[in-house]
RNA sequence: UCCCGCUUAGCUCAGUUGGUUAGAGCAUCGGACUGUUAAUCCGGGGGUCCUCAGUUCAAAUCUGAGAGCGGGAGCCA
């Protein structure tokens, strides 16, 4: 653990291995201050932890500071690390001097020290991660990130930086963002109508069929129209691509990445996830819930098996069920919610529902494709093996009236040296949802684009 | 894009059947007090009741339109 830059140490650190009566130096926040005339107290956050140092004051220091030292103030508290007579903590900082280098205006400072709403904190996102809660999310999220990429390179896989600009639509994954430059009617800096990427797969593709196993990590960017607790139109997104695989290969990497990395990241941050139980999720178990749940192999049902189920459930749904038809949510969340009440893959969807890269299975009416449902979020993957045999690829690009020209190197990864690959796609801000416990992807980004949002 | 709901103090909200000067908690400001833990106690200030139009003797309250926000659906990750 670091002990700062030498002139500071972190919170984190000076609550976990500082010696008594060692001199040290903390800076700060003020997250809350108490004060009467013989002594008075400051507490600090520093982002490092969930918790606070406590700054004891004398007299002289209230006297002259007190007005100062108000909620969100930036301090430097330099003392002794003493032990704390009182209950609240084991030691605390005894001051020998407190400066302030940023002062607030209190009257006018928005944060509190009193529970606010995540829409209000939405309309001063600059200053939400100042809270407990955003606190909390945003390391999480770090440790979400560092764990993914641990989990691959331990794994030998390569990460590839696939282009964030693009001139084809991929997959037609979905609505693109075009890019604009110049003036109307200059010619296309990239000799073509240029957008930003709507996933990384075509391009992993290749380099998968070079490295074997790489993986993409980046924005991704959908212009939907989409206006949902689970939508943004710029998100991250996890894309491995293994090769000499087929679609077991893929759900078990899919099930053991979702497995290994929630693990790692609850443990890395062990204090957030007991505030999550404690004031965000509903349920003081949540985070143990989550962990059993990760310690069991997920469900895995085909799409036919699928209605079988939603048939007898003798439910009534408001879509349409049984065989060809597409599954909505509510087909999902029954099935992750109240059949399984866990993770389930379901796998072999009607070809007509998929994209045109996924694999043929024989008899031709399903595909190798997979979708990973999650209680409470839904899909949170999709999946599939990619179709390696070119006249099928070529086929299926027909049947869907899509041209072959745009997509003539992705066809020469069939014509030279094909191979049996998939991947699956993660919704990296999904994940986050599903194991912090918060309901509304603008809350876990932390600057979020939406319709008609793309302040800050 | 569709359906539903909400909008009152800095924040979170209450506001009866339309009726006189629109309230509470927290925050804030002033004071007191305490090894305090979102401290406690006393006092003060703070309002375009989202906007516009209408009904009415009278509108925070009823009607219409608009805006913003939220929830759900579709699309998907």
């Amino acid at each position: 653990m670091t002990r700062g830059t030498g002139r500071r140490t972190p919170i984190r650190t000076l609550l976990t291995i500082a010696k008594a009566d060692e001199a040290v130096v903390a800076t700060g926040w003020v997250k809350t201050s108490r004060f009467s005339k013989n002594v008075s107290f400051m507490h600090l956050y520093d982002g490092s932890t969930t918790k606070t140092v406590q700054v004891v004051l004398t007299p002289e220091q209230t006297e002259a500071l007190q007005s100062r030292l108000v909620v969100g103030a930036c301090v430097r508290a330099t003392g002794k690390w003493v032990v704390s007579p009182a209950k609240g903590q084991a030691f605390e900082i005894a001051a020998d001097s407190i400066e302030v280098l940023g002062d607030v205006d209190a009257s006018a400072y928005p944060i509190q020290k009193k529970d606010t709403s995540f829409e209000y904190l939405r309309t001063i996102a600059h200053l939400r991660t100042r809270t407990n809660t955003f606190q909390s999310v945003f390391r999480v999220r770090n440790a979400l990130s560092w764990q993914i990429h641990k989990f691959f390179q331990e794994r030998q896989f390569l990460w590839i930086h696939t282009p964030i600009i693009s001139t084809n639509d991929a997959e037609g994954a979905g609505e693109c963002f075009g890019l604009a430059h110049g003036k109307p009617g200059d010619p296309p800096f990239f000799g073509a109508p240029a957008m930003l990427t709507v996933s990384g797969q075509l391009n992993v593709e290749c380099f998968a069929e070079a490295f074997t196993d790489v993986y993409t990590f980046g924005p991704t960017f959908r212009a939907e129209n989409s206006n949902t607790a689970r939508h943004a139109a710029e998100f991250w997104m996890i894309e491995p691509e293994i090769c000499f695989a087929d679609l077991d290969d893929v759900i078990a990497l899919a099930q053991d990445f979702i497995q290994v990395v929630g693990r790692a990241t609850i443990a890395q941050c062990a204090e957030d996830f007991e505030f999550f139980d404690a004031r965000i999720a509903q349920d003081k178990e949540f985070t143990n819930k989550t962990l059993a749940i990760l310690d069991r192999p997920f469900a895995r049902i085909t799409y036919a098996e699928a209605q079988d189920i939603l048939l007898k459930s003798g439910k009534k749904f408001e879509f349409p069920i049984g065989h060809g038809t597409s599954m909505q949510s509510e087909h999902e969340r029954f099935l992750a919610e109240e059949y399984f009440k866990g993770p389930v893959f379901v796998t072999n969807y009607p070809r007509v529902q998929k994209a045109f890269y996924m694999r043929l299975d024989d008899g031709g009416e399903t595909v190798s494709a997979t979708d990973l449902l999650v209680p409470r979020i839904g899909e949170i993957i999709g999946g599939s093996q990619r179709e390696d045999r070119l006249d099928v690829l070529q086929e299926q690009l027909r049947v869907r009236n899509m041209p072959e020209a745009p997509y003539w190197w992705y066809l020469d990864l069939r014509r030279y040296g094909t191979v049996p690959h998939g991947g699956f796609g993660l919704g990296f801000e999904r994940m986050l949802m599903w194991m912090t416990g918060m309901t509304n992807i603008r809350d876990v980004i932390p600057f979020p684009r939406t319709p008609g949002h793309a302040d800050f």
